[in-house]
RNA sequence: GGGCGGUUAGCUCAGUGGGAGAGCACUUCCCUGACACGGAAGGGGUCAUUGGUUCAAUCCCAAUACCGCCCA
């Protein structure tokens, strides 16, 4: 067989790819013989695609499903897209833009028709990228949240909780983004610190006409026109006289509103006096509520100056902007404005658009969200449902405890249409069907005449049923069964809020369980600088690109290991990727050297009896099984970034760079095609779920069992035989390797030129010849140690010239003496010896006695060249 | 204002109550019969500052400084 000198991951991947799916390896039945092991794959975007924040959750969720495969588990990872009904709206009302069409002109058949071929087109991209990628969900059981099935289990919901009580209707003030033309809810509202400016305003007294008046500030002068009233606080004596009087609203001063005494004004803020605008802000709402005070708008859906509440003179139809540079003209003109000092603060905008957010007053539909938080928040409590890292649990935890009612409510046309009828004089009917809202309607208000709510449900009502609406609820499916809950949900920690909670609500009163037990919070991915990666600032990586470099298998070894279990961003840096392009090409040529070996492969994964091992051997099983355990055990833990360190240290830095360079010995040919094996076998299936493909393809060129490395078993430690006494000599063997090469360093000697060893008569010659071989040296015997096999190898001296050998012995005697000292004064130490641990002193005074000990053959070693000790 | 992270080699980051590690970068040597996407040998850090706990602190505690994030 003959492989290429480099591994050419293009010529692998895609192959394997679609054997893995034509095998359907990634698919699964429930089967409640087997533990179940199940992941709902947060559904991505459907117009979206692959990204760098996919390489770190995403691979995660397919590291764990294919090691919990591996392990005999019912393991499944569900795939899914979801509509994100903003986000693709948008999309689509630009792209129809480009025909010089609007929204309105295409109608809402057309548009929401429209809406479905995108769908299909961009859907069919992000699972193709993902394909490329590695990861390997359950295509076969892919949802959408625009699904039959899904939009049903939403209608269900909703009227559910309407019938419950827990979803009404109201006047609040909601988030009205004006890019968007459509409400957001208080978790899609990002608040970002800009420069603005302070506006001092006077308004005159009504009451006189000196000119005097009350002085406030602020930094929206165009919501003046709404005013009404001015708040200050009620032990602020500066202002106490004034309460109760009214004063003009500037600058039109047609109206008069009072000045109330609010305990919620700062009074070190601007001149301590405030305006009260109830429509246009929320701690102003919450004032006018106090007040009973009228709540006139005048800002409308367009972010434009409306006249339809209260008086706006020639501001009407001006755009929130220009109006407010108008009348800051105007005002100044008047000279009523008194001063304008720069002010940094945080403005709120919409997530979705970037657009300020403008708070508006409208009749909106909302979730009660007391009653759903509450289990919610006792299930954390009590540990049903747990946060890696932890920390996250208090973040969770305090959303849900100062949580607010939610508007599900949005003003757009793709997605889940309110299951809401109105009855001609305004009565909402809510129902699952129109035929059993026409029903309901005749019997209960006597009429057949229903129009239905033009609004459509936030996206997240529906995300928030995944868990169960992907297993096919409300129906009961097996799936549901054997399924729900699942076994933990993998995310970012950005979407706590806007998915965690909800589908941890929600689940918990549809059903009374917590969806998944572990929620498992995957760092987000920045650039180098720390940065957010941004198409504006163009430092985003294409993480297609980046297989097109280095592979998939390289780009998931190198995320995965820039990922640290309790790190909250990872910054990302290409030259990983590189490095594990490098680490892939070593995998390849180990496996191109046993495949070259004179003697071959056994057909069979069996061992040598235990007598024929070598010393090399031994060594490398022990570490094989150490590496197994803690792989697994970092694993279990989540802390896949500390698992691809173990198994890439193993194959490159121990089983590369020591055992193969060891099976090159003739005295170790014997067992080596079946070390190698064995051992190879063991290595890429530990590695098989961080790097599927490279693991896949050498898994086949070698001894095994099976048609894929996917559904071969997990490593079992406990079948692999150790000998720690021989692993301990070879690490002898190892350090003595280490002293030995540096002699040869500091001799200068290159590598064709042998180093003379003077090897104890007691060495077996195969230990002798190994050591031989990693220094590039010649074996002299000389007279029997006498001592252990591990205290020859340390013994072990080169031939060299005198002053290379007595400086290396001058170091070493230094460093010796350095520690031998040290802890002979912490030995000496009566406080330690008494108050430390007992094994603590114990392996102090071991250290210290193997420290002697090779310090007095240091010292010998010298003697002998004729130094003194 | 409330909460949470971080500060270790030039860079990105591991790590542990018992005198600190990796990769990249750097210096030197080597295309040794798997691999130059490689091998070998090196240089480089008062583990942010100050106090405390302890026989012992880079690690635990407290405060400070700086960087970042979340919520209001």
């Amino acid at each position: 067989m003959h492989l290429a000198k480099q591994y050419d991951p293009k010529a692998v991947e895609p192959r394997l790819y679609a054997f893995w799916e034509r095998g359907g390896y990634f698919h699964e039945e429930p089967d409640p013989a087997r533990p179940p092991f199940i992941i709902c794959m947060p559904p991505p975007n459907v117009t979206g695609r692959a990204h760098l924040g996919h390489g770190s959750t995403f691979t995660s969720m397919d590291v764990l499903t294919r090691y919990r495969r591996m392990l005999g588990d019912n393991a499944d990872w569900l795939p899914g897209l979801d509509h994100a009904a903003i986000a693709t709206e948008a999309l689509l009302v630009k792209d129809i833009a480009g025909e010089g069409l609007t929204r309105d002109d295409l109608g809402r058949e057309a548009f929401v028709q429209r809406a479905w071929e995108w769908s299909r087109k961009y859907g069919g991209e992000i699972d193709a990228q993902f394909r490329v990628l590695g990861f390997g969900p359950d295509w076969q059981r892919g949802r959408f949240t625009m699904d039959d099935g899904l939009s049903k289990a939403v209608r269900k919901v909703f009227v559910q909780l309407y019938r419950e009580g827990l979803i009404y209707r109201g006047k609040r003030l909601i988030n009205w983004d004006p890019k968007g033309r459509t409400t957001v809810s208080d978790a899609e509202v990002e608040h970002v610190e800009r420069d603005a400016t302070l506006w001092h305003v006077t308004y005159p007294f009504a009451d006189s006409s000196d000119g005097s008046g009350i002085t406030i500030a602020s930094t929206r002068p165009e919501t003046i026109l709404a005013d009404v009233a001015i708040a200050v606080h009620p032990d602020d004596e500066r202002f106490a006289s004034y309460i109760g009087r009214r004063v003009l609203v500037p600058p039109l001063l047609e109206r008069s509103i009072p000045i109330v005494a609010d305990e919620v004004v700062d009074r070190t803020f601007g001149t301590g006096a405030v305006k009260v605008t109830p429509a246009h802000d929320a701690v102003d709402y919450e004032i006018g509520v106090r007040h009973g005070l009228p709540m006139p708008s005048a800002i409308d859906m367009d972010a434009r100056i409306t006249g339809a509440d209260v008086g706006v003179g020639p501001y009407a139809g001006l755009d929130r902007f220009d109006a407010r540079r108008q009348i800051v003209d105007d005002l100044r003109a008047a000279k009523l404005l008194v001063k304008e000092e720069p002010y940094r603060h945080a403005i709120a905008l919409s997530e979705r658009t970037g657009d300020v957010i403008e708070p508006l007053l409208s009749l909106q539909w909302f979730v009660t969200m007391t009653p759903l938080a509450q289990p919610a928040l006792q299930a954390y409590r009590d540990g049903r449902l747990a946060f890696v890292p932890e920390r996250y649990g208090r973040t969770y935890e305090q959303w849900l405890e100062n949580i607010r009612d939610w508007n599900v409510s949005r003003q757009l046309w793709w997605g889940h249409r309110l299951p809401v009828w109105y009855t001609p004089d305004g009565t909402p009917v809510v129902a699952e069907s129109e035929p059993e809202a026409l029903e309901i309607a005749y019997s209960e208000h006597g009429t057949r005449e229903l129009t239905q709510d033009p609004d459509t449900l936030d996206t997240w009502f529906s995300s928030g049923l995944w868990p169960l609406s992907i297993l096919g609820w409300p129906e009961k499916t097996p799936e549901l069964d054997c399924w729900y809950p699942s076994q933990v949900m993998i995310t970012g920690w950005e979407i706590i809020f806007l998915w965690v909670a909800r589908m941890v609500m929600l689940g918990m009163h549809l059903t009374g369980k917590v969806p998944f037990p572990k929620v498992f919070i995957t760092p987000l991915v920045f650039d180098a600088q720390g940065r957010k990666m941004s198409k504006s600032l163009g430092n985003a990586i294409d993480p297609m690109s980046l297989v097109e470099k280095y592979g998939a298998d390289a780009f998931r070894l190198g995320i995965l290991r820039q990922m640290r279990l309790e790190g909250q961003e990872i910054r990302f840096q290409e030259s990983r990727c590189e490095e594990a392009r490098n680490f892939n090409n070593k995998v390849w040529n180990a496996t191109r050297y046993m495949l070259s070996l004179p003697e071959g492969l056994p057909a069979a994964l069996t061992l040598p009896a235990a007598s024929a091992m070598t010393l090399a051997d031994r060594w490398i099983l022990v570490r094989l099984r150490d590496t197994i355990v803690q792989t697994a055990k970092q694993l279990d833990g989540f802390d896949l970034g500390n698992a691809t360190e173990t198994v890439w240290r193993f194959v490159w830095y121990e089983f590369c760079d020591w055992y193969v360079e060891a099976t090159k010995v003739p005295h170790n040919h014997a067992t080596r095609a079946a070390i190698l094996s064995f051992v190879w076998n063991n290595a890429m299936r530990l590695l098989h779920p961080i790097a599927p493909f490279i693991t896949e393809e050498v898994w086949q060129a070698l001894p095994h069992d099976g048609h894929t490395i996917m559904t071969a078993t997990w490593p079992d430690p406990l079948e692999i035989p150790v000998d720690r006494e021989a692993a301990s000599a070879f690490e002898s063997l190892q350090r003595s390797a280490d002293r030995l090469r540096n002699v040869r360093a500091e001799m200068g000697l290159q590598s064709k030129q042998p180093l003379t060893l003077d090897v104890p008569r007691d060495v077996p010659d195969e230990v002798a010849s190994t050591l031989a071989h990693f220094v590039a040296g010649s074996i002299e015997r000389v007279g029997a140690d006498g001592g252990s096999l591990e205290e020859a190898l340390a013994g072990i001296r080169a031939r060299a010239p005198h002053g290379v050998l007595l400086e290396r012995y001058r170091k070493d005697v230094l460093r010796l003496r350095n520690e031998v000292e040290r802890l002979e004064r912490k030995l000496e130490n009566a406080a330690f010896v008494a108050k430390a641990a007992p094994d603590v002193v114990a392996k102090e005074r071991e250290k210290l006695g193997n420290y002697r000990s090779e310090l007095t053959r240091v010292c010998a070693a010298r003697a002998a060249l004729g130094e003194p000790a």
